[in-house]
Parts: structure tokens; C-alpha cells; sequence
RNA sequence: GGGCCGGUAGCUCAGCUGGAAGAGCGCCGCCCUCGCACGGCGGAGGCCCCGGGUUCAAAUCCCGGCCGGUCCA
């Protein structure tokens, strides 16, 4: 079955018999819709019609929080259970960095069946970004938005478990139109549709009222493999409003963004110093703007030309008023998702969901530049926690962060400005013009902006043109995929075969989870293989969870094995020994852990729970795991942060944490279900990834951290012992790394450091105590020192100077050839400058002994050198004594394997002259 | 994760087809001035990021590392 060839029955419906819909194919737009109004001939979305549902009577104006809750509401009435929204960045997926729509927040968990929904119907007004179409925000007066809150309504229906379907969901969303909203019924259409998404597929429909698409009606029944489609188990009825469109469709407003922030674009207008358009401008760009595609050049300039005619004023004013709107409008969208993503915890670099946070601030920024506003995007993104704080809480507590990184961000684009306009002018005295190549490079290498590059230029007359699809020339320029997230040590290294087999057995008893410090072991053996090891139960902990593998010992028929690796594979534990292992499936193994080396990991781990509670309490909310790796000599955790710590907020860190383990908390392991698990504790649970499990492996430490973790703990803070902080630094933009030591590893740690102290103090030979003292003193003699030999250097250069004139002629030259010590090269070559500007007719050489090697420095003067090629003269020396050199014009130089004496190497230079 | 660019005086940078470390600003002193600013004269200040390599010779070329920037995913 293939999409085209959809089963029209899939769309007949008993609720479109028994109110007396009608299918209709339209007659532009070839799309089957269902109506109750005989006059329409064409489903009523854009581009079939233009905009006209300020024509169309509703309830009264909404705004966003109004409308979000009618349909909250409504629904609940229809005994659906309200569930809360997620964070925009999608913490639960590993797939996905933003929350595009409400269902990603039911995937893949809830969609693949492996976990029950929360509530079941349910109704969310879930914040959603989503980036694809940012250029086109702003022009189109609000198809377009980077943040929207989709509204739905989800029923999941299982085969023993129908909750409803199809003809329920199209009554519901109809009644909510016509009921809560107050809609005529003659003016909702509902046409035909088919949606595929995420390897999932299904018949929809999409509800548009005079012009506006205000949500959509899917229903996932199939799955697409190679392909086709194959029918699923759970079927799902994904449902997305659009709150904003709702709000804007009940205000009447020209554009989305008058209702979406009604309050607040006077504010931004006025900052912003854009002035109020002519009334009939707008309403023309709303009557025109049905129409527009933002991708086409043409259709953007029939735009303008279509806005003009209807509102009189001239082409070239339309498009100066309405180009600016668009700037403010963005400016007022790109704000609010700055303010969401941040609120939620994203921190802005270069990678990652921080890339995508960068980019949306980057763009904020342009838009004011290009508006020549003065406005600090700190303050406007202010505003809209103001404006947005009752909405989303997180925008209130998150708000001294936000402000924060914002303003970091704002002062580098600033720099990246005051770069371009450097760049540019020095680009411009070179040559007339700026290539495309040139505009390429500029944003590639230095970020800079081609409309940035455009206007600088511009205002120093030179006109550059951007091509329409720069972007995209961009990104045909960076191809490579890539992963996603990485988390710690890398997965499994088995060879092929060996996981292939280890596959088959089933899941081994994790006696390390039962009781974490069983050190001794009985076990069964289920499989041998080469060097590897399956058992019924094991106490040795494979690599995973950023903890690293245990190392041991197991005994087999009397012989004893290294146990050098331990993997998992699917639920089977594999042990790698050091060599071939001779056991047969039901022996009996005895196992015994290196202790020592476990118990440190542990105390790691713990430690490392600790201290990300800890950094999301010192530094904010947004401190998010991202890296660790535990092992037995450190621990080391990657935290998103905006800036360097300092060495204060390091000592905090340690102070707090060391607090942690004095208060001796307990430390215990629940399982538990995941939604349950993610209700009551919240995403912060994962840390360290994103277990697909039905129940997860919760560890707790009292009144402090809860995490999802796999890996083996200690009872109790206080076995941790102590906690240091060894190194922190920047391992990219937006994310610090700490390393840390516990226990007795802080022992360890300090003696070290004694050591190197101790070493330090032997070479200085500084009795203890007295290393920093005798360090300050011993600069300052080597700076006396220095001194003392740049004042003998002098004295000797004078004193050369004094012998250049008594010197030979040879061959119509002077020479002088004198001795100097090797180490010292940098002045010979000074000496031989000074002696040859003075002297213009003089050759001089440089003799410098070296151990059973000599280096000849022969320099001339000016007059001598426009004679004699002193390169000339180096190569026949060397060739002459079998040593290298070369060199040019008035300068050479020459190495010999040989121990040569001043007169030598005079009496050979003034052979090699008399040559010339 | 991948690509590209960069690291030289306190700051901003030039020099980078190997062959004698520079400019502007800032700083210090002097002159001019009632004083300040401007102007004039003079001066201090450099592991040319680190480590290897090539070479007679490396700030410059090659390799590795560290640090920063930036684009893409």
C-alpha cells in the first residue's frame, strides 16, 4: 500500500454522515474536504484561499494563555487527563535535541509500547521550537514561528485497549471549534490528508477555518518498513492545535505576533524604533499574505507589489514598511525562544542543541543590527521573561542564568561586528570587490554574516551581492555525518562473532546490583568461548554507564584466569580472561574481585552524583552532565556551563560536596517506573542518558540526587572519604570538565604534588618551605644575568668594531674573521650586522667551535656585497672543506663536521676569494 | 563529531615566496602649556603558544600537542 493510493473509506466518517458533511475535491487545489457549507469550492487553507477569518465571528479575543487553557479545559471535560508540559530541549531523546511537537514527548518509549502513556486520553499544550523555516519568520506575519505551543489530544489504543478513534476525534476537535470557540460550523473544513513522520505513518485530516489551518487530526496506524506500510499494534491519535493561531484567529489581528504579544510589541517597537505602520498596510499584507511563498524571490516581490496596489501607498514604501515589520517581528519570536531555551537549560556553544541556541541569539542579533537598533537583546529577552514568567515558571527561576549567558553571547557577536568590519575594509582596499568565495569564507571562518558584510560594504560604496541561497551554498560546502550524543567510554569492542554469540544466552544475575560489595563468588558456567566467559551470575561489573569494568580473578576446574575485560551484550554479562579458558557449560567458577580497585571506582561514582547535584545548586539549573567517566585513579564529569569557573566556584564545588559526604547520607537503589520515576524527580534523572527500560534503576542519595544509573555504589556518603577537585577546564565552547579524586586517592593526589614540591626543591636546592622565595630570587639573578651578558656583548662587539680596521685585503675586499662562542649565535649574527652596516666594504666572518663541529656566519657590507655573493661564497667554502652551507647576497653561513681554528677558516675564506 | 581560521610588545595587529623582530594605540621621561588636551623628541617593553622535525639558517616550511574563534551536523 503506498501513500497515493490511501483507502478514501479511511476518511469517511459516520459523524461527517450524521451532521451532513459533504466531500468535495477542490477545484485549484485538487484536495478531497469535508463541509457543511456548499459555497466553498476550495479546502479553506493557505495558499487555496486568502486570509478571511477576521470575517468570521468567534467567542471573544484569546490571548495565548486564554486559549492554551480553553482547550485544556475542554478536553478535560471530555475526560482527558492534563498532563505537564516537557522541557524544549527533548532530555528523553537521544535522537533529537529540541521538542518539535507534542507527540516527541511520548517517543519512543510510549509509541514503541514499551511503556504505558502517563494518562490515557491525556491533553498537553507542549512548547515547541522548531528551526527549519527561521528565515521565513516574520514576512509571512505568522505562518511562521520558531516557538508555538502545539496543543493536543492523544489517545493511545492498544489491541486489548481501545479508547477511541477516528470518528470521536473529529467530533471532539469540531465541537471544541464550534462550543468553546464559538466557530459557525458552515465555516470549519476538514480536509483530507496523510501524515508521515519518525518511521510512522497515517490518514489525517487537517481543520482550516477562513484561510487558517488550526490543527491537525493524525491518526498513526502503520509503520513504514522499506517502503511500505505495515499496520501497528498501537495506534495512536496524535492531535496538534495551534494555540498561537487560535489566539490569533480569535483577536482579528493583521498579524500572529499583535496577538501573540499584545502587551508587549508597543514595548519592542518603541526600543526597536520601529514606528506604527498605516493601518492599511497591514491589513493589506494580511489580505496578501495567504499567498506568500517566502521561498520563491517572485512571489515575495508579487508580495509587495499586491501589498501596494490594495493599500496606495508606493511599491518601494510597502517594502521598506513591510521589511521592517518582519525584522520586529522576528526579533519579538526569536526573543521568546531564546527565553525558552535557555529557561530549560540549554547552554549556548557549538554544538549541539547549544549550537541551535547560538544560532537563534546570532540571527536576534542581526535583525537588530539591520534594524540600526541600539537595543540590547538582554533587555528585550527580559521582557519577555516578564511577559512569558506566568506561562513557564522555569523562565523565573532560570532568570539571572538567562540574562547572563545572553549577554556573554551578545558581547562575542559584538566582537564578531567589530572583527567584520575590519575584515571588510581591509578586504576592500585590496581589491574593489567581495566574491562569493570572500563572503563564504568570512561566515565559515569568523562567523561573520554575508548581510553584515553586504552593509559595511554598502557604506563605503561598494556594492556586494548575496546570493538568495547562500545558506545553502554554505552547507553543501560541510558534509559529514556524524553521530549524535556520545556519553563516556565507547560501546562494546567484542569481536563480531563473540557478541553474536554472546547474544543468545540470556540475562545474567547482576549480583554487583544485589550487593555491591560481595568481593567472593559462586557461579555456574552457561557458555566458554576462546578467551570469554558467560556465567549464570556474576559480581563483576561490565563497562557501561560511564563506569569503567571490573578486574579480578576466576577459578575453573582448578585453574585460575585474569579476568582483563568485562562487556555487556544485550542482558548477557561477558567476562574476557587473558587466555583460552577450558570449561564446559555447569562447572563451577569461583570469582574474586580486585577489591581494592573496585571499591575506589565506587567512591567515584558516588562522588560523581554528588557533585552534578552539586554544580546544578553552585552554578544553576542548566549545569547538565555531559560526560563522565569513572575510574579507578579519578573521576571526571563534563558539565554544560557558559563560562570558565572560577577559582572560587571550584572551591564551592569541593566545600559543598565535602559537606555532602560529612553529613554520612544514604545511599540506596530503587526500580522503578519510568513515568512515575520521571513525575515525581523530573528529567534531571538523566544524567547520565536515557535507559529504554519500562522500570529504571534509580539511585538515591538522601535529600540530595536521584539519577537513572546502572553502576555500583557506595551505602553511604561518608565512605567516599573526601572529595578534590584535580584540574578544570574548557573542553569546547559551553562545557567545562571537571576531574576529581576521593578517598584515599586524595592521598595519593597530595604526595604527588609533594613530590614534584620536593624535585622542585632539590633542584633549587631550597630547604623546605622556602621554594617560592628562592624561585622569586633566582629570577631575579637570571634577569641580572641576562643583563651582565648584553653589556658584554657590547664591550665585545666594540671591540671587533676596533679590530675591523686593521684588517687584509683580499681580492679588493676587506676581511676580518674573528672568533665567537656557538651558544652565543644570535650575537655573532648581531656583531656581523653592526661591523658590515659600518663598514661597506667589508667581508666579515664569524668563527664559532662547536664540539667537533664548526659554524662559520659570513656577512658583507654593501659595496662588498654588490661584488660577491656571499651564498656563492658559503657553498664554496663548504664544498671546499666538506662541510654544508648556502645563503644569499649579503649573507651566509657554513657547517662543518670538524674542529677548525680561526686561522683556518681565515686562510680558506681568503682562498675562496681570490677564486672569485 | 567533522571542516576551516588564528595564537608575534600591555592591547589591536603587520611580517609568514626561509636569510638582520615591526606599526598603531597604551605606558614612562623630557619639551611646549598656568593646567589639561593636542603636538614634538626620546625611552622601556618580545621563550614570535609549546614540543619535535627539515635546513648552513625557522616567527616563517612540515608533524604532534595546547589554547581560542567560527561554520556545519
Amino acid at each position: 500500500m503506498s501513500k497515493l493510493s490511501a483507502d478514501p473509506g479511511e476518511y469517511r466518517l459516520e459523524f461527517f454522515r450524521e451532521m451532513g458533511f459533504e466531500r468535495r475535491v477542490g477545484r485549484r487545489c485538487k484536495e478531497a474536504f469535508w463541509t457543511l457549507n456548499p459555497e466553498f469550492q476550495e479546502p479553506q487553507d493557505t495558499p487555496c484561499v486568502d486570509y478571511w477569518f477576521d470575517q468570521i465571528p468567534a467567542v471573544k479575543p484569546l490571548t495565548v494563555s486564554e486559549a492554551r487553557e480553553a482547550f485544556l479545559s475542554f478536553f478535560e471535560r471530555l475526560g482527558h487527563e492534563r498532563v505537564r508540559p516537557r522541557p524544549v530541549v527533548a532530555r528523553w531523546r537521544e535522537d533529537l535535541y529540541l521538542t518539535i511537537a507534542s507527540i516527541v514527548v511520548f517517543q519512543p518509549h510510549v509509541t514503541s509500547g514499551l511503556v504505558p502513556p502517563p494518562a490515557n486520553p491525556l491533553v498537553i499544550s507542549q512548547p515547541s521550537i522548531r528551526l527549519e523555516d527561521i528565515d521565513n519568520v516574520g514576512l509571512t506575519i505568522g505562518r511562521h514561528l520558531t516557538t508555538f505551543e502545539m496543543a493536543a489530544h492523544h489517545a493511545f489504543n492498544y489491541p486489548d485497549k481501545e479508547i477511541y478513534w477516528k470518528e470521536e476525534t473529529v467530533r471532539y476537535a469540531f465541537e471544541f471549534f464550534t462550543k468553546s470557540l464559538g466557530i459557525p460550523p458552515e465555516a470549519i473544513v476538514f480536509k483530507e490528508s496523510w501524515w508521515e513522520g519518525g518511521g510512522n505513518a497515517g490518514p489525517s485530516f487537517e481543520v482550516a477555518v477562513g484561510g487558517l489551518e488550526l490543527a491537525t487530526l493524525v491518526f498513526m496506524k502503520y509503520r513504514v518498513v522499506d517502503g511500505s506500510y505495515e499496520e501497528i499494534p498501537l495506534r495512536i491519535v496524535d492531535t496538534g492545535y495551534g494555540v498561537e493561531r487560535i489566539s490569533w484567529f480569535s483577536m482579528k489581528t493583521p498579524t500572529a505576533f499583535h496577538a501573540i504579544y499584545h502587551g508587549l510589541i508597543g514595548d519592542f517597537r518603541k526600543l526597536l524604533g520601529v514606528g506604527e505602520p498605516p493601518g492599511e498596510v497591514l491589513g493589506a499584507a494580511f489580505k496578501a499574505a495567504g499567498n506568500l511563498d517566502p521561498e520563491d524571490p517572485r512571489s515575495v516581490s508579487e508580495y509587495f507589489r499586491k501589498v501596494s496596489r490594495l493599500s496606495g501607498v508606493s511599491l518601494e514604501e510597502a517594502r521598506s514598511i513591510l521589511e521592517r515589520e518582519a525584522r520586529l517581528y522576528s526579533v519579538l519570536d526569536h526573543t521568546k525562544t531564546i527565553a525558552l531555551m535557555l529557561a530549560d537549560g540549554i547552554v549556548p556553544s557549538n554544538s549541539g542543541e547549544g549550537y541551535l541556541a547560538r544560532l537563534v541569539i546570532r540571527r536576534a542579533l542581526r535583525q537588530l543590527a539591520l534594524l540600526g537598533s541600539e537595543a540590547s537583546l538582554v533587555d528585550l529577552v527580559e521582557r519577555q521573561l516578564r511577559f512569558w514568567g506566568g506561562d513557564f515558571p522555569q523562565m523565573r527561576e532560570s532568570r539571572d542564568y538567562v540574562l547572563d549567558a545572553v549577554s556573554i553571547e551578545e558581547e562575542k557577536f559584538r566582537e564578531v561586528l567589530r572583527k567584520a568590519r575590519k575584515v571588510v575594509s581591509r578586504e576592500l582596499a585590496r581589491r574593489r570587490g567581495v566574491s562569493l568565495d570572500d563572503l563564504v569564507r568570512m561566515y565559515d571562518t569568523m562567523g561573520i554574516p554575508p548581510e553584515i558584510v553586504a552593509e559595511i560594504a554598502g557604506g563605503m560604496g561598494v556594492r556586494v551581492e548575496v546570493p538568495h541561497n547562500f545558506y545553502s551554498i554554505v552547507a553543501s560546502r560541510h558534509r559529514s555525518p556524524g553521530r549524535i550524543k556520545g556519553y563516556g567510554f565507547e560501546e562494546t569492542t567484542l569481536p563480531e562473532d563473540v557478541s553474536g554469540w554472546a547474544r543468545k544466552f540470556g540475562e545474567t544475575r547482576r549480583v554487583f546490583h544485589e550487593d555491591p560489595y560481595a568481593r567472593f563468588w559462586r557461579a555456574k558456567v552457561l557458555g566458554a568461548r576462546g578467551r570469554y566467559l558467560i556465567l549464570d551470575s556474576t559480581i563483576f561489573y561490565p563497562t557501561g554507564g560511564g563506569q569503567i569494568h571490573d578486574t579480578g580473578f576466576v577459578r575453573v576446574r582448578g585453574v585460575e584466569y585474569r579476568v582483563v575485560g568485562v562487556e555487556k551484550v544485550g542482558g548477557a554479562i561477558v567476562h574476557i580472561l587473558d587466555r583460552d579458558v577450558s570449561a564446559e557449560p555447569g562447572d563451577d567458577v569461583e570469582l574474586e574481585l580486585d577489591w581494592e580497585r573496585r571499591y575506589a571506582i565506587m567512591r567515584h561514582h558516588t562522588a560523581t552524583h554528588i557533585l552534578i547535584s552539586a554544580a546544578r545548586r553552585v552554578l544553576g539549573s542548566h549545569a547538565w552532565q555531559a560526560g563522565a567517566e569513572k575510574t579507578e585513579e579519578k573521576g571526571r564529569l563534563d558539565i554544560t556551563h557558559h563560562k570558565p569557573l572560577s577559582q572560587e566556584e571550584i572551591e564551592r564545588l569541593e566545600s559543598v560536596v565535602n559537606r555532602v559526604i560529612r553529613d554520612r547520607r544514604r545511599v540506596w537503589e530503587e526500580m522503578v517506573d519510568k513515568n512515575v520515576a520521571e513525575e515525581k524527580y523530573g528529567f534531571t534523572i538523566y544524567q547520565g542518558g536515557v535507559p529504554m527500560e519500562r522500570k529504571l534503576r534509580l539511585v538515591f542519595v538522601e535529600g540530595w540526587d536521584v539519577e537513572a544509573c546502572f553502576g555500583t555504589h557506595v551505602r553511604n556518603t561518608g565512605e567516599i572519604g573526601g572529595f578534590k577537585i584535580i584540574s578544570h577546564s574548557r573542553i569546547q565552547d559551553g562545557v567545562v570538565r571537571l576531574e576529581f579524586v576521593a578517598g584515599d586517592r586524595i592521598a595519593d593526589y597530595a604526595r604527588e604534588l609533594e613530590w614534584r614540591l620536593m624535585e622542585i626543591a632539590e633542584v633549587l636546592k631550597a630547604p623546605r618551605g622556602q621554594e617560592v622565595a628562592r624561585v622569586k630570587k633566582l629570577v631575579e639573578s637570571y634577569e641580572e644575568a641576562r643583563e651582565a651578558t648584553r653589556r658584554y656583548r657590547e664591550a665585545w662587539i666594540s671591540s671587533l668594531e676596533a679590530e675591523a680596521s686593521r684588517v687584509v685585503e683580499v681580492a679588493g675586499a676587506r676581511l676580518v674573521v674573528a672568533e665567537a662562542i656557538e651558544s652565543d649565535r644570535k650575537s655573532a649574527q648581531e656583531v656581523l650586522r653592526r661591523l658590515t652596516e659600518k663598514h661597506g666594504n667589508l667581508v666579515a666572518a664569524l668563527v664559532m667551535r662547536g664540539e667537533g663541529h664548526t659554524v662559520i656566519e659570513i656577512a658583507a657590507g654593501k659595496e662588498a656585497a654588490s661584488k660577491l655573493d656571499v651564498g656563492d661564497l658559503a657553498r664554496k667554502l663548504a664544498s671546499s672543506i666538506g662541510g654544508k652551507g648556502g645563503g644569499r647576497g649579503s649573507y651566509g653561513s657554513v657547517r662543518v663536521e670538524a674542529a677548525l681554528s680561526r686561522e683556518e677558516v681565515e686562510s680558506l675564506i681568503r682562498r675562496a676569494l681570490s677564486q672569485e
